[in-house]
DNA sequence: AGCACGCCGACT
DNA sequence: GTCGGCGTGCTC
């Protein structure tokens, strides 16, 4: 291998001025072994401070005139971002206008990440009450004293007159779970003879060497030994000390899943059907011919999408390649996750937000080594460190979990593009209700359409019945449920079939209004409705966290008539309870599942047959597969079909049809009961119709009207300040400085105060940007973003978010 | 981010 | 006169 003296590094420290490589010396011992995308540990900035950073490059020249800093040491033996890696993450930096760490630490687990600690150092003998301060040591963990302001101030003193020293330690937090493992040094006769030696009461000692005996030639887990012996650890520890065993801890990855698979059956290939086999064809044909085409994969729920899934997985193995397979959230599908297992068994690795962060580790290590072949996840799964990829395949294409919400904003059907390019390998995108998006690509010939307009049962899409509440409403008083829902409820408790029910939660909260005078509680950072948890008895805010006792008087008025509105689960499964007093009812929300495997444990009961209703939020729209299934039912249809939102309409179309598709999944028929106040609403009319067609003509009518996606592209500015005058003005000059050099069609909306103006006390100004082409644009955005830190005032942040989700 | 430098008000 | 407040600039 090449030596190297110098090394570019990018430090863990995100801000726009240190977003750039910096030139260190390598030191001799380690010019062997330092590699690109290994991390460092690097003196960084005056005093002591230490950090971690990426190596990026290798001997380039450095135009620094000032002396050169060294390496302080190497974190890796081998490199943690591959050559792919550290390509993708330098495009994601400057397609997200984020810092380059960001996006090296987004693609890595988290315990890669080494936190740094800040200590006090004793150097002098120190006064007895400042020795207090450090107790009977001469070091200090500085975070356990750095929110007593006194303390702070009489160590900065102290290191004024040079008798205390701050430094830095940063920790590698990655972790390695061992095992001790269990060996016989000893012979057969050898054990033989020492058991014949041993006093006849010596039980504990008589019982291990029979045992010994018995896998002389063997390692044993010793987990696995004191299983079979009912001996403890501290018997094989004294055998351990005698002699009879060798004992080594050698490296074991954590287990995300339990043991076993619960269905065997699962392992073997569908038969699969015309449409299927069609589909199937053209992605291993893509496959085969190393093409990065993207395909759209149309097919109505049931239709046996997830068989083309795995079949085409199965063709990329067969060709020596790995495949990835992304979801829009596990936990809540778990179903497919366990289908992929069942196929692939110990190839899968599993990636999503459930697992711990060791699990993760492992998880990640298990890909990165080549030991996993198939990897399931989540968002970020994109970037799992897979190698010669054959194909990426994104199910639920549409789900707006796919683009993060934070830096680095970045959309996983991106990212995926730019894998299936590098790798050249097809992407699949899979959906019943693909996004405008895409499906107006398809139609355009960009991506290529495949469509599965059967299910795979024969059987008809469920008939969907739309019942007006508003009559409803005046003829039975306030209810969560109408007569015709509570009559298909009865029937199917009488034939001991199963029911969904869905409330719909979006742009809805349960707040606190006083009746008396219209006061509504609010959040005294966020200037929005605090939401209130029963659980808990708290109203809490969304947005920052803030918690506060539900008032039982109005603070405003003082009146007794402060009353929350609006339904949630609990209360619309209390009230199901009273009027269906035999139902089993089973609740999915937040609050039932927040427990880590509770989602899995509900969904387990209700798939069992020990339950006759699941009553949950949008968490059960998606994905759930319960043959006993035959009738769903959305109890308030409308309430997302009103938000501010460009996108209301296609997310409520899409979330509409999911749960119908849960209904007569087997070979049951099924039924859809959708209740609604605007029961002529164009969205419902067509869910009802099951008409996507239809739909996407309506929408993309409406969009070109307005000129939004997919028709413009969308960028939003968000300037911020503690000062609203301060976070205006930055906004308003940027609006200035954009409107000089943009094309002819480009829009510039705003600057308008955010929705939210005010989250964790700070203002919020908005800009958004409509285009359709402007080449200049990216480069220009790049720039006042580069000019942002100095140009404003002091403490103002700029973030930029490319095609946002919502504008709120 | 976080650290040092540097220039103005309230203390021994 | 100095101690320490926080505004400013830089980090290989």
């Amino acid at each position: 291998m090449a030596v190297a003296e110098l090394a570019q590094v990018i430090v863990d420290v995100p801000t726009l001025q240190t977003n750039r490589p910096y030139t260190y010396q390598v030191p001799p011992k380690l010019e062997h072994q330092i590699q690109v995308g290994m991390r460092v540990i690097v003196p960084f900035g005056k005093g002591k401070r230490s950090v971690q950073g990426f190596v990026v490059g290798l001997d380039q020249p450095a135009d620094f005139q000032g002396t050169l800093k060294q390496i302080t040491a190497l974190m890796d033996l081998v490199p943690v971002v591959n050559s792919e890696m550290m390509q993708l993450s330098h495009w994601l930096a400057d397609k997200t206008y984020s810092f380059w760490i960001s996006c090296l630490y987004t693609m890595l687990p988290n315990m890669l990440k080494a936190k740094s600690k800040r200590i006090v150092k004793l150097v002098q003998p120190l006064a007895p009450e400042d020795q207090a301060i450090f107790g009977q040591q001469n070091v200090l963990d500085y975070s356990l004293v750095q929110n007593q302001a006194s303390i702070v101030s009489r160590l900065l003193t102290l290191k004024r007159a040079g008798k205390v020293q701050f430094e830095y330690q940063v920790q590698d937090r990655a972790r390695v779970k061992t095992v001790a493992q269990i060996q016989p040094v000893l012979t057969v006769d050898e054990y033989k003879q020492l058991r014949s030696k041993t006093r006849a009461n010596a039980t504990a000692q008589r019982k291990m060497l029979d045992y010994l005996q018995s896998i002389v030639g063997q390692q044993v887990l010793i987990s696995q030994a004191q299983k079979t012996t009912h001996l403890s650890s501290a018997n094989f520890r004294q055998a351990e000390d005698k002699g009879w065993i060798s004992m080594q801890q050698i490296e074991q990855y954590r287990q995300p899943f339990g043991a076993e698979l619960t269905d065997p059956a699962a392992k073997d290939p569908l038969y699969l059907n015309l449409d299927q086999q069609r589909a199937l064809a053209s992605v291993k044909q893509s496959i085969d011919n190393r093409q990065s085409t993207v395909f759209l994969l149309q097919g109505v729920t049931g239709s046996g999408k997830t068989e083309v899934y795995l079949q085409a997985m199965a063709h990329a193995l067969q060709q020596g390649k790995t495949a990835l397979l992304m979801v829009p959230e596990i936990s809540l599908t778990p179903q497919i996750a366990e289908r992929v297992r069942a196929r692939f068994s110990s190839q899968v690795a599993v990636l999503h937000s459930g697992l711990s962060a060791g699990e993760r580790y492992d998880e990640w290590r298990r890909i990165e080594r080549g030991e996993a072949q198939v990897v399931v996840g989540a968002r970020s799964a994109v970037f799992a460190p897979l190698k010669n990829i054959g194909i990426i395949i994104m199910d639920e294409e549409h789900e707006t979990s796919y683009k993060q919400d934070d830096a680095p904003r970045y959309h996983s059907r991106e990212v995926a593009k730019w894998r299936a390019k590098y790798h050249h390998a097809p992407l699949l995108l899979g959906s019943a209700t693909p996004s405008l998006e895409s499906y107006s690509r398809a139609l355009a010939g960009n991506y290529q359409l495949l469509q599965l307009p059967h299910r795979v049962n024969k059987r008809p899409l469920p008939p969907i019945k739309i019942v007006d509440m508003r009559p409803e409403v005046q003829r039975r008083g306030e209810s969560n449920f109408s007569t015709a829902l509570l009559t298909a409820l009865q029937e199917r408790l009488t034939k001991h079939e199963q029911s969904i029910l869905m409330l719909n939660r979006r742009g809805f909260s349960s707040f606190i209004m006083c009746r008396d005078c219209g006061f509504v509680l609010k959040c005294p950072n966020c200037d929005i409705s605090l939401t209130m948890h029963l659980d808990t008895h708290t109203m809490r805010c969304h947005y920052c966290g803030h918690e506060e006792p539900i008032p039982q008087r109005c603070p405003q008025c003082h009146g007794r008539h402060i009353r929350y509105y609006g339904t949630g689960t609990e209360k619309a499964t209390k009230e199901l309870q009273a009027l269906l007093p035999t139902a089993r009812i089973l609740r999915m929300d937040v609050d039932t599942t927040r427990r880590k495997g509770m989602h899995e444990k509900l969904l387990q009961k209700f798939g069992s047959g020990q339950a006759d209703i699941l009553l949950g939020t949008q968490m059960i729209a998606k994905g759930l597969d319960f043959p006993n299934v035959t009738l769903v039912g959305v109890l308030n249809a409308d309430t997302g079909l009103d938000l501010p939102d460009f996108r209301a309409s296609e997310r409520s179309f899409d979330l509409l049809s999911q749960v119908s598709g849960r209904a007569g999944r087997a070979d049951k028929k099924g039924q859809v009961i959708v209740q609604t106040f605007n029961p002529d609403n164009y969205v419902i009319r067509l869910v009802q119709a099951h008409d996507y067609r239809k739909f996407f003509n309506t929408e993309m009518q409406i969009r070109q009207l307005a000129s939004y996606p997919p028709y413009y592209y969308t960028i939003r500015l968000m300037g911020s300040h503690e000062d609203e005058q301060v976070a205006a003005k930055m906004m308003y000059d940027i609006r200035q400085e954009l409107g000089k050099q943009l094309a002819s069609d480009t829009m510039i909306l705003g600057p308008t105060p955010r929705a939210i103006a005010r989250l964790k006390k700070r203002y919020y100004y908005q800009i958004v940007i409509k285009y359709r082409q402007d080449p200049q644009l990216h480069s220009l955005l790049t720039k006042i973003m580069q000019e942002a830190q100095n140009k404003y005032q002091r403490g103002a942040e700029l973030a930029i978010d490319p095609d946002p989700q919502y504008f709120l």
